[in-house]
DNA sequence: AACCGAAGCAACCGCCCACGA
DNA sequence: ATCGTGGGCGGTTGCTTCGGT
């Protein structure tokens, strides 16, 4: 099985960095005469090349729709949002990025983009924060700093994710945003000890504020963002979405796209769809209704505008919600005790 | 200015799949 | 159904450039 290279067996054939001549005598050929068979074709062309060089060639760098140059902020977000849906599916990457080619997408990965996941705390694999104990010892600031989620700072009681920006790192928010889902999808039993900081950051999620805020400039509706938290396509925690309300629900996790990028959060990054109530995430600015996780091809096909984007049904190996599946790796059981249990540190004095 | 390690990126390698004979 | 071929893909290599000392 397994045929060989085609370069096999062609002896003298030049491998190594293409010159400016020989990508003439490529462009030339194919400008005249399309490629045809690329193993015939360097020969045809006056090439000392096998044909598999000179499609390489052609297709990363020499075609004329090929877009050079640094890859944009929106460029990149994309980049790991289709990753995070299609993993290391270049090709299908590339496709949603005209003028990009999927070898200089899967560099441009593997030596930016990856090291700035993990740099925020998240593993690039698999898109869910990381929880070693390097990131887990640096919640506690993260507590600290989210005084601003419906304290004393904030008159309205609104979630206020300016200050929790300027004062949290995203891979802590990202660690938070997994414990926000747990504890607001949970059948809430007794509160653990030691979880009373928590419970107080978390006041919130037991109601009694819905429908508020709606004009503040800073502010998230807190029971739309708790609704998110409940949506029903968490599939990986049985247990602990047994009593949530389902219908309706979108996912949070596009309200955090751009969070862990480093560069803050933006309008339309944190829209959300509300369902059947209309109500809005309020940040910054009144955001464009954007879903969360949609079919791909739909989402990026951004030339004409006006697009829909379907969401994706939740048994979807394109399920792109593995950012928030940070529960699967603390609680194996469903369990909302053995979770805080799990997550001992949360008793931890310096909270 | 020279050296050295890190980072970036073009290119190659080898496996896989689709398709036609 | 099997085999050979062409082309595509993801992973990896190794050269070049950059930045720090």
């Amino acid at each position: 099985m397994g045929r060989s290279p085609c370069c096999d067996g062609e002896a003298g054939v030049k491998k190594g960095p293409w010159t400016p001549e020989e990508d003439k005598l490529l462009v030339d050929y194919i400008q005249e005469k399309g490629h045809g068979s690329w193993r015939r074709l360097p020969k045809l062309a006056g090439l000392n090349r096998c044909g598999k060089s000179c499609r390489l060639r052609w297709t990363n760098y020499l075609r004329p729709d090929i877009k050079r140059g640094r890859f944009t902020d929106d460029e990149e977000k994309l980049i790991i949002h289709l990753h995070s849906l299609l993993g290391n599916k270049w090709s299908s990457i590339a496709t949603k990025l005209p003028g990009r080619t999927d070898n200089e997408i899967k560099n441009y990965w593997n030596t930016h983009l990856r090291k700035k996941l993990l740099g925020m705390g998240i593993d690039p694999v698999t898109h869910r924060p990381r929880t070693d104990l390097s990131l887990l010892a640096g919640l506690p600031g993260l507590l600290a700093a989210a005084g601003n989620f419906g304290g004393a700072g904030s008159a309205t009681g609104a979630w206020d994710m300016n200050a929790l920006r300027l004062q949290a790192d995203a891979a802590k928010f990202q660690l938070l945003q997994g414990l926000v889902r747990a504890l607001t999808t949970a059948a809430v039993p007794a509160p653990a000890p030691g979880m009373d900081n928590l419970m107080a950051l978390l006041a919130a999620s037991s109601g009694g504020q819905s429908g508020m805020n709606n004009g503040g400039q800073h502010g998230v509706d807190q029971s739309m963002l708790l609704q998110q938290c409940q949506w029903d396509g968490m599939n990986n925690l049985p247990a602990l979405t047994n009593s949530a309300p389902a219908s309706g629900m979108h996912n949070i996790s596009g309200m955090f796209d751009g969070f862990g990028a480093g560069d803050g959060l933006s309008s339309t990054e944190l829209g959300c769809h509300g369902g059947a109530s209309g109500s809005n995430v309020t940040v910054d600015a009144v955001a464009p209704p954007r879903p969360m996780v949609a079919n791909d091809q739909e989402c990026n096909n951004n030339g004409g505008g006006g697009v829909s984007c379907e969401q994706t049904p939740a048994s979807s190996p394109f399920d792109g919600l593995e950012s928030l599946n940070l529960m699967d790796d603390l609680n194996t059981d469903g369990s909302w005790k053995d979770l805080l249990e799990q997550m001992s540190w949360l008793n931890s004095s310096e909270l």
